[in-house]
DNA sequence: TCTCGTATAATTGTATACAATATACCTGCT
DNA sequence: AGCAGGTATATTGTATACAATTATACGAGA
């Protein structure tokens, strides 16, 4: 669990070590470092212009956002997502978003209300078109505008870090299917049931929203991405 | 969410900055330091005899571990914990320690089980005795139990930070109530789902043991020690 | 040719020096 | 008296220097 506040969050763009530890959350998500690679503290700080202290105290966030894993005396590698772990993230959120939907439904505010059906609105627009980054965009802000609706910094905060965590799978899968549609339509009926006030529906909904988006994942190759079990032995470089 | 590995934990003794950062943890946890109390560098480096830049690469981990808030150029500071808060965690803890329960079932070990029953019945032990202190590790203990028996790093993980998210608070009214033998009670009835295989009881029951646990707390004055909305307004020190 | 050990280099861990920022206090003005 | 501004002080942010640890290269010996 993390530090849940908006306003001093860990990644204030003012500090170097800010700057640092969002460019590298940013170019591992993209996957711009692989996975196990190792991070170099001089070899970063070169880069980005800084010295080695920002450096290590972004390696220690990150670490603790689970994006690298510091081994003492060693260095930082790109942690592994197996596939057990992507399977583990995926039941994890969806009892947690169903709980969110469920907390929503009583607490959103009449903007969030609008943004939402804007957002299901619009993607069924850029589905559409096939516009397929706009679709990825609008899909993590539909589950922001829910995080966000919850009135509960915590359950947000949880919540977002699991959904940033698996983005790196995503990027991987989403864009080369058709889950694009279903989703949306998945992310309508979850809206609704929130503006009609039914709390037990809309979590439903959103608990099987999450197994489908899991489902689809298998199917699309999941396993053939990720090993089993190579999280354990990655001590080689 | 966090580093989820074992051997190479955020917490490693041998660095000066894991002596730091387990000392910060446990003052705070224990009370040492209060709500909203501010940290110094220098101040704890000199009591443990270190140079600042371990205490500062520990601050960065309190900080995403959530026990300190640290504010750009400021200073860190133990966060608050509000009865809203609390009460998110247990909505939390409930779905997902169900969720550990029903994986448990399949997954346990026959240490584990063993380890389990003992706990349980010990607990009793303690329990007729009076030992206070007993029945709150043994609790503590129980739980980690299942933890470790779900078979995720994840949930353990994240389950894990929400326990100790929580000891703070659980140390001010545990001590002083009769939870503990209903507790117990409950830990036995989740015990023996889990052995006899039956992984949908074994979860409800899980969910309804921490939602017991939460109306004991607002029973025995939460709200009288953790103001209703503090956490925005600390600023001040 | 392979293995082991040692020297060397590379890398991380920590301490310290310096810079930037925030806070407290004091002075002078109205 | 009360307020504005500025200076001093304390504290955090960053860079650099040094220590400790680990990885690498190379050569001696079997």
């Amino acid at each position: 669990m993390t530090n849940y506040d908006k306003k001093y969050d860990a990644d204030d763009k003012y500090s170097l070590r800010g700057r640092v530890f969002q460019k590298l959350r940013e170019d591992i998500l993209s996957g711009r470092y692989k996975e196990h690679e190792e991070l170099k503290e001089v070899a970063i700080g070169e880069e980005l212009g800084v010295s080695r202290t920002p450096v290590r105290e972004a390696f220690r966030q990150l670490e603790l956002e689970g994006l690298i894993r510091i081994v003492p005396n060693k260095g930082a590698y790109v942690t592994g997502i197996t596939a057990k772990d992507v399977k583990d993230i995926y039941m994890i959120r969806s009892l947690l978003e169903g709980l969110c939907a469920r907390l929503a439904t009583e607490k959103i505010s009449k903007e969030q209300m609008e943004e939402m059906e804007e957002n299901v609105y619009l993607a069924d627009f850029h589905e559409e078109k096939g516009h397929l980054d706009q679709i990825a965009e609008l899909d993590n802000r539909f589950h922001d505008i829910l995080y966000e609706a919850c009135d509960s910094k915590l359950l947000e905060h949880t919540l977002r870090d699991f959904h940033r965590y698996v983005l790196r799978v995503r990027q991987k899968t989403l864009a080369t299917n058709t889950r694009g549609r279903a989703s949306n339509d998945e992310h309508r009926k979850i809206m609704e049931a929130i503006k009609a006030g039914d709390a037990e529906l809309a979590e439903k909904l959103a608990n099987q929203h999450m197994i489908n988006a899991y489902d689809n994942m298998v199917k699309n190759g999941l396993k053939e991405i990720y090993g089993e079990n190579t999280e354990e032995d990655t001590d080689k470089k």
